[in-house]
DNA sequence: TTTATACTACTTGTATACAAGTATACTCAT
DNA sequence: ATGAGTATACTTGTATACAAGTAGTATAAA
């Protein structure tokens, strides 16, 4: 099996197992593997030229993460449904707000410092045509956020969120990079608002940013929605 | 290896990895296993009596957990700190409010009638001075509050949480079976205001009940702390 | 005494082997 | 034709085997 749609590059020191879960969950998410399709591991295994083991480590972390449901007899792909988009979304929107009331009350140079350079690096990955690499900085962008506070079980929150949400938005960014350039303006616009929210403390400026940044991928999701179904067609879900 | 603490009953279709999770996991914050232990699989199998295989599927349970840390050479157990038990409060926080904006909007007698079924349930296992059926009904008054709204990314903040918190209710709940009976009565209290708040809509009542339940928490645990350093001994954390 | 090298005894990650259970389909009897 | 029962080809969970790598010690040389 070739074609693989997880960059490898980023793979470098991973292990078997992550390397099959990251290609796994790309598939399913792009809608290559469709949903209720049911997934053996000794298939997989031949599949991905690799034994079992690892094969099941991968199994247990997409089970986990909800884009599959692990059963008696095989685990059925369960994939990203719209309600489950809004969700994530819900839950990034709420941990976000959580981790802001703290950073106003912290010392942020530091932080708005490196927000900053991830910014820059975003605006150079949209020059150079880069989409993997602008959804790279996008995702740390927002780590880099939810990091700064310490707190291990927002934190926790955020590592069983950013795999899904980092193949979701891998995918999205590399269809619009074919089209949809103008978007980039506001999504780093809106960046930059963020940032300044976090500068000054504003409250309000934050929740406006995160709102539109919602509603950003609110109009995204319907172009991902056809764009999954040109893939490989059909699922109507929910 | 004998002595269980964690309730065999509960674990009657469990797999062989869900087990020693469980166990390891009562061990680690009980304090039995003490913090910066580092386990190795092959020891941990020939304690447990089963293969490594399990033991390899428990210990990526607990290292999500955050209770312990995988490393090159081993699993060292980080255990849980005072500041851990806030930060799990804090997420309990945020995601019963956030559910509580959701349950408010909905059509909510059902749920009330299987939560005050519950409260039922714990005066009982008061009443034959039952801990682990008292906890057992604890856990499950908040897990049927957070799955009633039925909203997949919640649900599984919760059941990544749910475990450690089962762990600790557990173990505070067993040492204040014995001696603080008193307490009950000001739990049993909390959680009927908390039903309350929800059968009315009262955003203000479900706030003082939750807070009341983490300054309970909050009282609990020196004497957890303590008892936790009567089992083993040391560990001044953080 | 100190330093460098090699060795030993561990560690994990992956592959394979085996056991127990389940769904499908087929056969045989009615 | 239909139904009971059985064979079969799958499935997963656990155990074991093997390979590669690491830490720490012991040994030997200066």
């Amino acid at each position: 099996m070739s074609d693989f749609l997880y960059p490898i590059k980023w793979l470098s020191k991973a292990s078997t197992g992550d390397r099959v879960a990251h290609e796994l969950r790309m598939r399913i998410i792009s809608g290559k593997i469709e949903q209720g399709t049911v997934l053996s591991e000794n298939k997989l295994a031949t599949d991905f030229s690799v034994s079992r083991s690892p094969v099941r480590d991968a199994l247990k972390v997409l089970a986990a993460e909800r884009i599959i449901r692990l059963e008696r007899m095989g685990a059925v792909v369960v994939g990203l449904s719209e309600k489950d988009i809004r969700e994530i979304y819900d839950v990034r929107l709420l941990i976000e707000t959580f981790v802001f009331e703290r950073i106003v009350r912290m010392e942020r140079h530091e932080l708005v410092r490196e927000l900053s350079k991830i910014l820059e690096m975003m605006k150079v990955a949209i020059k150079f045509n880069d989409a993997d690499e602008f959804s790279y900085q996008d995702v740390l962008f927002h780590e880099t956020i939810i990091r700064s506070i310490d707190h291990s079980y927002v934190s926790m929150i955020w590592q069983n969120l950013k795999p899904v949400m980092e193949s979701f938005i891998l995918l999205s960014m590399r269809t619009r990079f074919e089209g949809q350039m103008e978007d980039f303006d506001r999504i780093i616009a809106n960046h930059a608002l963020y940032i300044e929210a976090i500068e000054t403390g504003d409250r309000e400026r934050m929740v406006t940013s995160l709102h539109q940044n919602f509603d950003d991928v609110q109009e995204v999701e319907d172009l991902w929605q056809s764009q999954q179904m040109m893939t490989k067609g059909v699922e109507p879900h929910d």
